[in-house]
DNA sequence: TGTACATCAGTGAACGCGCGTTCACTGATGTAC
DNA sequence: TGTACATCAGTGAACGCGCGTTCACTGATGTAC
């Protein structure tokens, strides 16, 4: 990376590339504790995938669990911001399909931080669970406004929804191929047996 | 434990005894890898649970990972089991209460392993996940009984059920006190604002 | 604009710690005769 | 039924390893004059 440029000796940055790196660190944190998990992603780890050594990671960040939280923020404003945006039915007619494909099981370090990590969150601190529980919030206001009757019952809509969305990728990941694409299927609500 | 009566000297124990251990070691795992997670947990934490060093331990399993298949194979088969007795629909609608209870929610260690260690089931090997999908397999033969219409349409009512209990107790559970009780609400299907 | 110097982003070696796993050992169990 | 002995369940110390975190160091950046 830029410390190439200097044969691969320590140098100083300038402020806008540590801003740079900051991005990259959060970026490579948010895609790689998706794919591994929290506890299967290390500090070295991300610090590689972002391009640099593990021992600047503390420039940045005050502990592992400092990262932990932006990244979850991270991942989570990016879903969330998909579906803010355009006319709210249309929105949550693609993001539910592509909630529900295949491509989406197959790939959770690009996918939704719900169904990848809820069950470590769980174990996770106050802090961490607040900030999960912003972004869910996010999504499921979003949501809402494609259901349909009163503000209240628009938004429990969206909680079952979603919770039906987060639970059929969560059983589709942690099963065969074979139960993976029938709760898949179920949960689009195609015809059973398709022909 | 048993060895106390030999003044803590390692000991042969009877076959009969052994049995013992094994059920014992499986039970604590089950309970243990449920509320810390399958990686939170170690071997010499579940060892320790069930009374004994954790020198033992391969005695027993030939792996952690050999342990993780046989304590998420009994918690599922534990929980199937529970839908499968009595009344279909009754049977259910007992199921369905408790799965969406503050009970739950709070105590992961002798509740469903789906919203529990499903996020990182999905990282396990493919014979525990096979494990897995057979479990949640049962479950959901098991719901399906209680469902309406022909036999393809109630077992894709019951996936569809089954991954919203797991997805409302995933959120809940990844989130602040707040927003718990209002997934767990909708999920349940209250009247909001209910007075 | 030019100079002198304090700052600090990133490197790479090192730290203590807990992990999964191995091993020599103990002595009651279970078996062969 | 009694005896001699191989088996093995469980103990506790030890192993190598990867983890989160710390630290001395480097030299361009950014600032004070």
């Amino acid at each position: 990376m830029s410390s190439e440029i200097f044969g691969g000796r320590p140098v100083r940055m300038s402020q806008e590339e540590k801003d740079r790196s900051h991005a990259r660190i959060i970026a490579s944190a948010s895609r790689i504790f998706r794919e591994r998990g929290l506890e299967g992603a290390s500090v070295a780890d991300v610090m590689k995938d972002a391009g640099m050594t593990h021992g600047g990671f503390y420039k940045h960040f005050e502990s592992k669990d400092a990262l932990v939280g932006s990244a979850l923020e991270s991942a989570l404003a990016c879903f969330a911001g998909q579906l803010e945006a355009g006319d709210p039915s249309r929105a949550y007619s693609a993001y539910r399909d592509l909630y529900l494909s295949d491509g989406h099981l197959a790939n959770p370090g690009i996918g939704c931080p719900v169904p990848a990590l809820g069950s470590e969150v769980a174990r996770q601190t106050e802090d961490a669970r607040a900030v999960f529980g912003r972004g869910m919030g996010r999504i499921v206001a979003a949501i809402a406004r494609a259901m349909r009757g009163s503000a209240a019952a628009r938004r429990a809509a969206a909680w079952r929804e979603f919770s039906m969305l987060v639970g059929a990728v969560v059983i589709a990941r942690a099963a065969d191929p074979q139960i993976a694409s029938e709760v898949l299927a179920a949960a689009r609500g195609d015809k059973p047996h398709g022909h």
